[in-house]
Order: C-alpha cells, then sequence, then structure tokens
DNA sequence: CTAGGGTTAG
C-alpha cells in the first residue's frame, strides 16, 4: 500500500494492528504505532483502542498502561483488558488493583472480565489467585458460564484442591455442561493433577462424542502417574483409527517417554511426527530435547536446536534452558554457555539451568559466577539453585565456600535446608576425608535422613575405606533400599580394599539370600551418530578382540610408564593378574578404546556410564588420553570427567 | 472498516 504511494487512514491501521497482535510481531506493531503518532492518527479512538489490545496481547504491559492514559474510551472491556493483561503477566497487585478501580469508576465488570482474570492469573502460575477470583465471582452475585469452569479447573489440579474439584465436578453434571468439551478435557487433567487416575479414566468413558482435546489429557494423565504403556496404547489406538493428531497429541507423548526412560522412542516420535506433517512449536522442543540429553545423543539435540533456530524460539526461556540442559548433558559445557549468553532475558528456569550445567561438570567457580550474576541481575534463587551450587561446591572440594553458601540459605535467603543439600554437605565434608564431621551433620539434621544423605557417607567411606562409618551408613541404606544392590557392593569394595575377604563373602550371601545381583556395569559411546553400548566383560562384541588387544598394548605402555593396576576395585579374592583382567573388563574402558579404533586420530571421545566411574578406569583413562592425545568425556551418574593431557577436571577427586 | 474470556504438551 505505501509503496503504491497510498497512505494509510483510521480505517486500515486498526486491522494491520489486529494482525500485528495476532502473530505477536511487536516490533512491527511498534513500528505502525510510530506511524500513527507521526500522521496523528493515533487520536483516532479506534487506532488508539487497537493498539491498546495489541501491546496487551504482547505482553507489553507497560506501553499499554501508557496508552490507556490518553485513550478517547475508557469502558468496562478495556478496563478487564488491562487487569487481565496483569494477571496474565503475574502482576498480582496491579490486576486486583485495575480490576477493583474498574468498579469504583462505575463500570460494572461482567462474565466476560471475570473469566480473563481467572484465565489471567492460571497463566502466570498463580493458581491460588484464580481460585480466589472464581470464589468472589460467585460471591458478587455472578454465574459461571463454561468458560469460567474449564478455566478454574487447571487451577483446582495445580494446587490438588480434589475436594473443591470434586464440587466443580458436581455443578457441572447438575448444570449441565457436561458437553462441553474443554469442561470434559479440564476435568481429566484436574483429577490426573489430583492423583486420581480411576475417576480420570470414569470421565474419560463416559464423555459423549470422542474429542481429541479429552485422550491428549487422557494421555498426559496416565503419564502423569507413571503409566507409559497405556499412555501409549491411547496413542496409537488413535493412530490406527486413523484419527488427526495434533502438535498437543504428539508432545504428549513424546514429554511421556522423555520423562520415563524411553529417550529412544522419544527420537523416533519427533521423527514420526514430521512425517505425519504435524508441525513442532516451542512446547514441543522443551519436551523433545531431556530424551538427547538423557543419552547424550549431540546430534540429535543439534537438531533439534536448528528446528528452534529456524521456528526463531531458540531463545524463549524453556526452550533455551530446555537447550543448556541438553547441551551439558552431552559434555558441550561451552555450548550451554553460549545459549546461555545469547537469551536476552532469564528467568529462574534459565539460571537454574546453567547452574546445573556447571554443577554436573565439577565447575565450582563458574557456577558462583553465575550465582552472583544472578542476584546482581535481581532474581531470587530458590531451593534448586542451592542443590546445584552446592553440589557444584561438593564436586570441587570447595568446603569453605559450600559452607558459606550452606549457611546463608537460611539466613539471607529464608529457604530452609532439604535433604538434598545435607546431601551435598555430607557428600563435601565425606570426600574431602572429613568423614566424623559429615556424619555428625546427618546427626545434627532437624529431620529424618533419607538414602541419599545415607549414600553420600557411605560413598565416602568407600572411598578413604572408612569401614566402621561405611557400616553404619550401609546398615542405614539395608533398612531404607532392602533391594538396591549398589549399596552392598560399596560395602563389600570397603571390606575388599581391606583384604576382609570374610565380610565380602557375608556381604555377597546376603545378596545371593535377596535374589540380588550386581547392577552389569554399561557404557554407551556415540560414533558416527550411531549410538554403541558395551556391557562389562561383554565376549559377544564385535569388536572385542581387537579392543582386548589394543588394551593390552595400552596396560605395557603404561607400566612403563610407572602404573599400577588399582585393584582396590576388584571384589573377588582372586589372584593379582586376575584382578587386573577383570578390570580390563570394565565398560567405560572398553567403550574408551572401542572409540580409540574407530574415530579418526585426534577427535574427541564421549562415553556415558551408568554407574559411577571406577577408580582404576579413571586412571587409565587418564593415561590414554596423554598417550594417545585425545579429549575423553566421561559421563557417570554423578558428574562428567573431562579428561586431556592425563589430567581430569574432576582433580581426582570425586 | 476497531476492542475482552476456555481444555490438553514444558
Amino acid at each position: 500500500m505505501l509503496t503504491n504511494g497510498l497512505y494509510p487512514d483510521a480505517h486500515v491501521l486498526p486491522s494491520v494492528i489486529k494482525a500485528c497482535a495476532g502473530l505477536l510481531v511487536v516490533k512491527i506493531g511498534k513500528q505502525v504505532h510510530g506511524f500513527s503518532l507521526v500522521s496523528g492518527l493515533s487520536l483516532d479512538p479506534f487506532v488508539g483502542s487497537s493498539l491498546f489490545h495489541f501491546y496487551i496481547k504482547c505482553d507489553e504491559l507497560v506501553s499499554a498502561h501508557k496508552l490507556f492514559g490518553n485513550m478517547v474510551e475508557r469502558d468496562v472491556v478495556s478496563w478487564s483488558a488491562l487487569a487481565a493483561g496483569y494477571a496474565r503477566k503475574g502482576d498480582v497487585v496491579n490486576a486486583k488493583k485495575v480490576f477493583s478501580g474498574t468498579e469504583s469508576l462505575g463500570f460494572e465488570p461482567n462474565t466476560v472480565s471475570w473469566n480473563g482474570m481467572i484465565a489471567g492469573f492460571n497463566r502466570s502460575g498463580c493458581f491460588m489467585d484464580a481460585v480466589l477470583m472464581f470464589q468472589q465471582m460467585h460471591l458478587h452475585g455472578f454465574t459461571f458460564d463454561g468458560t469460567s469452569i474449564s478455566s478454574v479447573l487447571p487451577a483446582i489440579g495445580d494446587l490438588g484442591y480434589l475436594n473443591s474439584g470434586t464440587q466443580v465436578h458436581g455443578y457441572v453434571i447438575k448444570t449441565g455442561f457436561a458437553d462441553d468439551k474443554c469442561i470434559i478435557s479440564a476435568l481429566i487433567d484436574m483429577y490426573g493433577k489430583c492423583g486420581c487416575a480411576l475417576e480420570m479414566s470414569k470421565v474419560f468413558e463416559d464423555r459423549g462424542q470422542v474429542d481429541l482435546g479429552a485422550c491428549n489429557a487422557l494421555i498426559a494423565g496416565f503419564s502423569r502417574h507413571g503409566l507409559v504403556d497405556k499412555a501409549l496404547t491411547v496413542f496409537k489406538e488413535l493412530q490406527d483409527q486413523g484419527v488427526e493428531l495434533n502438535v498437543v497429541s504428539w508432545t504428549s507423548v513424546i514429554a511421556c517417554c522423555s520423562q520415563h526412560g524411553k529417550d529412544v522412542e522419544a527420537l523416533d516420535l519427533f521423527r514420526e511426527m514430521q512425517a505425519a506433517g504435524v508441525k513442532p512449536n516451542s512446547m514441543t522442543i522443551p519436551c523433545l530435547l531431556p530424551a538427547c540429553g538423557n543419552i547424550a545423543a549431540l546430534m540429535h539435540g543439534k537438531a533439534a536446536h536448528c528446528f528452534s533456530l529456524k521456528m526463531a524460539i531458540s531463545n524463549e526461556v524453556y526452550v533455551g534452558s530446555a537447550l543448556i540442559d541438553m547441551y551439558a548433558n552431552c559434555g558441550k559445557i561451552q555450548a550451554a554457555r553460549c545459549c546461555f549468553d545469547r537469551m536476552p532475558a532469564h528467568n529462574l528456569v534459565c539460571w537454574n539451568a546453567m547452574l546445573g550445567a556447571y554443577a554436573m561438570h565439577g565447575r565450582a567457580k563458574e557456577a558462583i559466577e553465575i550465582f552472583l550474576w544472578m542476584q546482581r541481575s535481581g532474581q531470587k534463587p530458590d531451593a534448586v539453585s542451592f542443590t546445584s551450587l552446592l553440589s557444584a561446591c561438593s564436586q570441587s572440594g570447595l568446603t569453605k565456600e559450600g559452607h558459606h553458601y550452606f549457611e546463608s540459605m537460611s539466613r539471607d535467603h529464608g529457604i530452609e535446608a532439604r535433604l538434598e543439600h545435607y546431601a551435598c554437605m555430607v557428600s563435601m565434608l565425606g570426600r574431602a576425608g572429613k568423614l566424623e564431621e559429615a556424619y555428625s551433620i546427618i546427626k545434627k539434621m532437624p529431620f529424618e535422613p533419607d538414602a541419599c544423605v545415607w549414600g553420600a557417607l557411605l560413598s565416602s567411606c568407600r572411598l578413604h575405606h572408612n569401614m566402621s562409618l561405611g557400616e553404619v551408613a550401609a546398615s542405614k541404606l539395608f533398612e531404607l533400599e532392602p533391594r538396591k544392590p549398589g549399596n552392598y557392593i560399596l560395602l563389600s569394595n570397603i571390606y575388599a580394599s581391606r583384604g576382609k575377604w570374610k565380610e565380602v563373602d557375608k556381604v555377597r550371601d546376603i545378596m545371593r539370600n535377596k535374589g540380588l545381583r550386581k547392577n552389569p556395569g554399561c557404557s554407551w559411546i556415540e560414533v558416527k551418530n550411531k549410538v554403541h553400548m558395551l556391557l562389562a566383560g561383554d565376549k559377544l562384541f564385535p569388536q572385542m578382540a581387537q579392543i582386548l588387544d589394543r588394551l593390552s598394548r595400552l596396560s605395557m605402555e603404561m607400566k612403563k610408564a610407572g602404573y599400577s593396576p588399582n585393584t582396590d576395585y576388584v571384589l573377588q579374592d582372586v589372584e593379582e593378574q586376575e584382578k587386573e583382567h577383570i578390570l580390563c573388563g570394565h565398560s567405560e574402558k572398553l567403550a574408551v578404546v572401542f572409540g580409540l579404533l574407530n574415530t579418526s586420530q585426534g577427535s574427541p571421545l564421549r562415553v556415558i556410564k551408568n554407574l559411577r566411574i571406577c577408580g582404576d578406569c579413571h586412571a587409565v583413562i587418564k593415561f590414554i588420553s596423554k598417550f594417545e592425545g585425545r579429549e575423553i568425556l566421561v559421563r557417570d551418574t554423578n558428574r562428567y570427567h573431562h579428561f586431556k593431557d592425563g589430567h581430569c577436571t574432576c582433580g581426582d577427586y570425586w
């Protein structure tokens, strides 16, 4: 229009502005605003009103409020929109102020105004305020319509208010809203969130017609209850029936898989989704990325990153946080930091993602830097932030800093230490060899220590060969987790390292009587875009002969360099020679050597292990990194080890 | 020729 020499008037501008609001294109909308100011058209009540609603829709409350003051016509519609806008932003004070101000100016809020407030509070997670609005709406003599009901139910579910939820359900049946699709989905969701799987399924079965929304809510509900197979069955049945699944259906089932250890399935579903012609959105990516991180499938993670770049969502808080997490999980701490730095704004989730990334890589200094920066920029930390911070201090042996932050938690931040914080402290002191101090922290805890806390003590006892405290921790763990093999293994490790073979046998007998077996060690490595799995002592692995050959040549080189195998890590009472042989079969060593054989010289290797890395393997991989000139990353259940030039970033301290 | 509210996925 402009290039054709036509000048927009007060009639066309509102349509343009409406389009900007619909597409959420803030920049263009602001340009149109500028144009209307220059041309004087902004004085037109229609133009002003549409600009105002544009800013509300784009969550630009400051601009909206400014405009609001200059508007000629301020009716109940605009007052309500402004109040709801503040509610959507989580600005409870301003939302309530504007909302009640509406009344005092002689405008009576109507049903739509009330509903807008409930929905707005929901969006910003102010569930209590949403429920309060619902109650007050009733007290003010309003009758609920379908929108009020479907808006309040998610809030009730998130708060876990089963009684209120059941009451609303009764109201729905009584007033004949039971045919409303949105309400049915919302009811299924509410019962799911309140932990009532039976009631949830009942609502689903009683519904009149097939509705995709209800199915999606059911899939999410099953997933929430850990009923993964049921969720997948519902999904597959819909597929078989030829139902056109939408982006929510796909995202729900992908989230279900990546949250329940079905990572490969999640990746496959993502591919299938694209083949089905359904476009992922900014919710799909954060659901998919954890699956990439869990199995360190870096190539898939990068592909998802590219997707988010193409969709221009890579800098959104949830997408960005999920990217940080994925890269950290894949060993790419620098890439994680890049994603963090590119984001224009950080919320608590982003800061915690970055803190967690540094903690996982044992980078305490960087974690502390992030923590200080976070506070400088006005973001208050929460309990999760402190878990990462303390864990980072513990990994790096920064006991002084760890103590400092542990004490500042409740003193300066009003956050009471939880079990996980105590576990960090115990492990921090324990690793540093201060086992008695760690034990006294446990004894002084204001609540019952859990398995994580005792586990931290037992691991430390293993590290420092402390039998007496190890026995105390182990006996607690045998009560709390009688069926977890790892605890028995740790205790017998301690006995074995002291040559107490009778005790080793005793523990082994207990395990045998309980029918428990040592979890087999298992490592993964990605070579040429394919993930390979190696089991400890895996005799059937195709290249095993070559791997063992290379390994024995390496160990000859190591012995020349003065290395002696650390046979502490062998549980059996066998000859030294045999012990060395057992150590050779550890899966992380096998995976590293497999990587050496199948990648070009000098390229880095990334290995993931299902258990903690063994001390002997740690020493061997350090040697390999120097001798072969390779950077080697090993992620165990606890953290990343980054081997380079014969050293590890953990400083042999884990 | 302009303007307000709903479910299910993080």
